[in-house]
DNA sequence: CAATTTTTAATAAATTTTACTAATTAATTT
DNA sequence: AAATTAATTAGTAAAATTTATTAAAAATTG
């Protein structure tokens, strides 16, 4: 790549200004630089890019081609060092984050959208998978952060306590659990349970709060999805232990109903982070995000 | 614009290879000047774009955003370089073309999109217009050729004669005229009639012809586009002369019949070039293609 | 309208700046 | 201890830029 950024902008400027002269009083340099500069790009290129009648430079049939060309080449280098260039409270970079299941789909989009808006030169990629998974792309350092449910299992991580997610039973609003005031725990062990595949986080602390108060849930359909469940108990086919946050807006618009129940189904989130690993600005400035008060309470 | 295509070039070797060393290899340098090239950017971009682990290099946070960034930078460049280097039998540039209505709608289309498929390189931007504004355009260099039904007016100009171009009469194949073996002026004059509005080329030509023979056709509907025109009498509101070029598609199709006439509905078609201008390859190639057989027989 | 002045781009020569290489150093890995 | 690697240093070659000059064209003037 011979030609450079410097001779594509003394071409544009006089391409511009139709004049060598003022081309370089405009780029801060001389007439004689801007002409030699621009007798170079023509030598590389293997062709006039200006007809010469008189004293004057008009653009010929390719220089009108080039300034097209280098005006996008012009535009997307200047985009590159806007949103490169970091500056004291706009830190510059990519933070790639890992995320399981209910807070990637239910939690982030929102947090991510505001950092984004707060922080445009940071580019957030947001990756969805298992605990497994992220731990594992944590520690080979394809990620910068994951969150997940639970504790974590892996060496060379660090989990940070971030904040509570509390689990609730979901009904149609028009089955007969959604009118009952007390729930027992026998009401549950005689419903027809609607569940993720095993191996979901959710799914596990459901089973575990069920075994404590010695019930053995009847599982009447694996679903893959969260919207997928949801839908299916809008649809009356049974109830479903889901996270408050991926059950609100159809709650809120009384399309599900929350059911009393008598389990304990409170959960703690953790922030992991790969041991000994430098927090950049903008790491720090999306921890400082993610504990903003906002974000904490459910 | 301090940073160069060529830096940004040395970077991404870099972070892609993971090793100064290597980069050096594959791009044909020293590790020396890698490492400087490296550390320049770094200081242009106020800021490390690599964790030093021990002896590797680790692309951070910035570093991918970069390389992200300087990916597109260069992809557009790299077309760039290969849009505007011309090569023998390959001319790269930008050809206007200014046309009248008839030529530029129905004849310029395909001569365009087979010109542009063989010369790649080659940007070929089109004016619609009369041709008192081609002319003019012309003269003062906006346009490099132009193409005009009839003879061209304006001094600075050459005009080349080009192609032939034959008005026809068209009426609905339902209608009365269609079914007429033998058409007399007296028909011409009774019929109701639908035209372009004053100064379109075709429409002059017609009064001329129809002045010949003694007959001053009785107007209908003035219509803005040979579409509209071409839809009316489709829709049996009346009968209309228009260029054989214009109608060729709705005559084959039978939606539209050309009807016997005893006018002579011939013209010229004139190529306009600017007297003294410079042919550029890329012009001398569209003249030699606007020439080629296929695009001169009607 | 010719002569002069001014303006402009290209070129030349000199100088400064930059980029590169070879050699060396320092650190890390094998 | 040997080998590998990135950074640094110092020297050199290359380049980009500047000042000065030239050549040509436009503008001005008498």
């Amino acid at each position: 790549m011979d030609v450079s950024l410097r001779q594509l902008e003394v071409f544009v400027a006089v391409a511009k200004l139709g004049h060598v002269t003022n081309a370089g009083e405009e780029l801060g340099m001389t007439q004689a630089a801007v002409s030699l500069n621009l007798a170079h790009l023509e030598r590389q290129l293997k062709g006039n890019l200006f007809d010469r009648i008189g004293k004057k430079l008009i653009l010929n049939d390719r220089g009108r081609l080039l300034l097209q060309e280098a005006g996008e080449v012009l535009d997307r280098a200047k985009i590159m060092l806007e949103r490169v260039t970091s500056r004291p409270g706009d830190p510059a970079g990519n933070l790639r984050i890992g995320a399981s299941t209910t807070i990637g789909n239910y939690l982030l989009p929102a947090v991510i959208g505001r950092f984004s808006r707060r922080y445009r030169r940071a580019r957030i990629d947001l990756v969805v998978g298992n605990t497994r998974q992220i731990e594992e792309e944590l520690a080979v350092g394809h990620l910068d952060l994951g969150l997940i449910e639970g504790p974590a299992h892996k060496s060379g991580l660090v989990a940070r306590d971030w904040r509570g997610d509390e689990l609730v039973i979901i009904a149609s609003p028009s089955s007969p659990l959604a009118a009952k005031k007390k729930i027992t725990v026998k009401d549950l062990a005689r419903a027809a349970w609607l569940a993720r595949e095993q191996g979901s986080g959710t799914r596990e602390i459901f089973e575990r709060a069920m075994q404590t108060v010695g019930v053995r849930p009847e599982l009447k359909f694996e679903l893959g999805h969260t919207e997928a469940i949801k839908q299916a108990v809008i649809a009356g086919m049974g109830v479903a232990c889901l996270s408050k946050l991926a059950v609100a807006r159809e709650v809120s618009a009384g399309l599900l109903a929350e059911i009393n129940h008598p389990l304990n189904l409170q959960r703690r989130l953790q922030i992991l982070l790969r041991q000994g690993s430098h927090e950049t600005p903008l790491q720090q400035s999306m921890l400082a995000y993610l504990f903003r008060p906002e974000f904490l309470q459910e």
